[in-house]
DNA sequence: GATTTGATTTTGATTATTCAAAGTCTCGTC
DNA sequence: GACGAGACTTTGAATAATCAAAATCAAATC
């Protein structure tokens, strides 16, 4: 069995090489990542090595397995559906579930997971609006724009937020921009920087270009 | 934050102490109860005092201070509801679920277990009908054990039923199965899996072990 | 080509938990 | 009171994960 630091690292570097397209991921951005020393990181990187879970090339970065990439969609897979279980069962906040599946993910078996899994209805997508891999490691494609490549006039939902920190998230509920919300750009003004919308049939407000990259919508 | 260890060890010794009158409990069961060798028992022990989570005499025993019998009955409780969600929410068999909610004692937050406390609608046993303490850490006096459990020729009062569904509710009331009911456990054979019972003065049947232990009496 | 900078790796130490095996104590028996 | 058995403690060593600080390397700059 991994431990749990193990799995941690892995799901780490699974999400940071989803980011990248090569896939290889620097030494830097994982101990920055993981919030440990540099050193910490490389050492740990070597005993995943020994596990066959990564291949690793010293001073250039790490790629996952197909074993390692196999044990980080399971992670990643377990961290989204107690999410999901804890917005949706429990009515916990979605800005602060992320913590609470951190420590929980290493917990649950694999039965209870399925178990969970059924008892929510094998939900397809986290409050985030990530999707959630299937039980053999597939993630779902998402096709996503953000509301500043949205044609105007089209309806679509909002997917997920691109920016995690709380004052976004804060801004994002007090203007109704959540996951699952359908809102359509009324108008786009490339000049002065800024997207107009309507957030279900309410009134039509401006959003600055910053903020109209981070809310990720599909139609 | 006490590890997930010494959280184990003052569960362990809570449960330990409370089969004895005095409260004190020796080293080797301690070292039995949690599978490990005598000496790493002695140790932690000792780190425990230094916690000031018990009070330690050599060669003699272990007694919880008030700090540890708090932390103890916090994680009794903890146990004691993760267990009650997997076999209520989750529909695991009681049977199965004890090493679950071993690990998942530890991961989960205190306004997580409230909310699931809450979800649960505030249960004061687990499907052991062990009685769960409460959150300032008191511990409901009563024994209740379900039918599966119960010696053979033993009288006994039902207590509650385990199981809220209709149907379930439905079956126990047609059969006389209700709380306040004296019932007798005439045989017990566990191969077959079912225990044969007398309401009241009425004719023995049996019933299967998936009701009876669903069936909590106190004698 | 030499130098500086920043990233990465190595080194040496620390903490928590564990074990096996050797040492020590206590208690009942003679 | 001595003895032996069994319980308990001590000792020395191992593993996993971490850090700080020193050493090394690669790439950009001069």
């Amino acid at each position: 069995m991994p431990s749990a630091t193990v799995e941690n690292y892995v799901k780490k570097i699974l999400v940071l090489s989803l980011e990248t397209s090569e896939g290889q991921v620097g030494m830097g951005e994982i101990a920055k990542g993981l919030e440990v020393a540099a050193g910490t990181a490389t050492s740990m990187i070597k005993t995943l090595e020994r596990e066959k879970l990564v291949r690793y090339k010293s001073r250039q970065g790490v790629t996952l397995t197909a074993k390692g990439r196999k044990l980080g969609m399971d992670m990643l897979r377990r961290h989204r559906l107690v999410e999901t279980f804890l917005v949706e069962t429990l009515g916990l906040d979605w800005t602060e579930v992320h913590q609470e599946a951190e420590e929980l993910e290493h917990a649950i078996s694999d039965k209870v997971l399925d178990r969970l899994d059924k008892f929510l209805g094998r939900p397809e997508f986290d409050p985030h609006g990530d999707p959630i891999p299937t039980k053999d490691g597939k993630l779902a494609e998402r096709r996503i724009r953000n509301l500043l490549e949205c044609q105007s006039k089209q309806p679509c939902t909002i997917k997920l937020l691109a920016d995690q920190s709380t004052d976004f998230l804060n801004f994002a509920r007090r203007k109704g921009l959540v996951p699952g919300t359908a809102v359509e750009v009324t108008n786009r003004d490339l000049i002065s920087d800024a997207v107009e919308l309507r957030v279900g049939k309410g009134k039509p407000f401006t959003l600055g270009s910053k903020a109209a990259k981070k809310i990720l919508v599909s139609s």
